[in-house]
DNA sequence: TTCCATTTCGGTAGAATATACCGAAAACTT
DNA sequence: AAGTTTTCGGTATATTCTACCGAAATGGAA
């Protein structure tokens, strides 16, 4: 499905996003139009699904960030569905992941300050019908925070 | 700080890290050179860190991925320097935070399957000195991935 | 206020790049 | 082996980037 060529593309484009199609050609070994072409191809079938800048989240004022482990009262898709719709809409929520284990959702959250932070647990949160239980872990420190697979 | 313009830049170049400039200062209302001016400033400031190529976990064949929740046996800096710099070289483990809460550490761990993260746990998190106690929570669904700041 | 220094602006031109088209080479099928 | 399809590298033109210019705006100090 991804050949090799396309994985090292992705790679390449992974580490600079804005890389020309020249800079990509020559480290993948590859002619500029057929570079092109591939990545042009990965694009419309959605392998890449887009491009972003990285920001500093520090530097850019969001100072306050959080993984909540969440839990709902009862798995009916109505209960579910409007939880994921809500949670999908709110930009102060990065990410979150069904998982296995105590909590059935984890969230990252970035606000900019503790403050912003209550405010969307009470606005926000809190109000989301079926909600069990939320428990807040504060991040003290990101030691890593990377998007790039380990192709 | 970081002014209200450059937050529009900021947003749109999260949206679409390969908008040309003229996208960029159409889309914010400015003349062509100073918005770049305006993004070079950014990039040289290290509030855009850089710029990456969103890629389809799945469709790029990383089937596996986890959330786990990592306690260390002591505090000391040797300890913990020594876990830093073991995670951070680990491509698999993509985000890494220190919590609050009863783990010392949340990672996102992204593999190809199941049998490359008992090779990751195996081989890499049970070698690391000083590790108390690690619980992984498999990912069932992304319900959202996302990386751009809430602006 | 008025003056001067500094910053930020929009316009522009040459250099660099993207993009689509071409015939040739390669790969695959029968 | 012959025919079909895909992928290739080269190239020309349209677009875009990037750095420079003088003008306008901004911010203090007297």
């Amino acid at each position: 499905m991804v050949e090799h060529q396309d994985e090292k593309i992705l790679a390449e484009l992974q580490k600079d996003g804005r890389a020309t199609n020249q800079q990509l050609a020559d480290s993948v070994g590859m002619s500029t139009s057929a570079c092109w072409r591939r990545v042009r191809a990965l694009e419309e079938r959605g392998i890449i699904s887009g491009y972003s800048a990285l920001v500093s989240r520090e530097q850019a004022g969001f100072a306050t960030s959080a993984i909540l482990h969440v839990s709902l009262e009862r798995h009916d898709t109505a209960f579910v569905d409007e939880f994921v719709s809500r949670v999908k809409e709110r930009r102060e929520v990065l990410e979150c992941f069904a998982t296995t284990g105590d909590a059935d959702y984890h969230l990252r959250v970035v606000v900019r300050d503790m403050d912003a932070y209550n405010k969307f647990l009470d606005d926000f949160m809190f109000r989301i019908p079926g909600i069990r239980h939320v428990r807040t872990n504060v991040i003290l420190k990101e030691i890593k925070t990377g998007v790039a697979l380990p192709f």
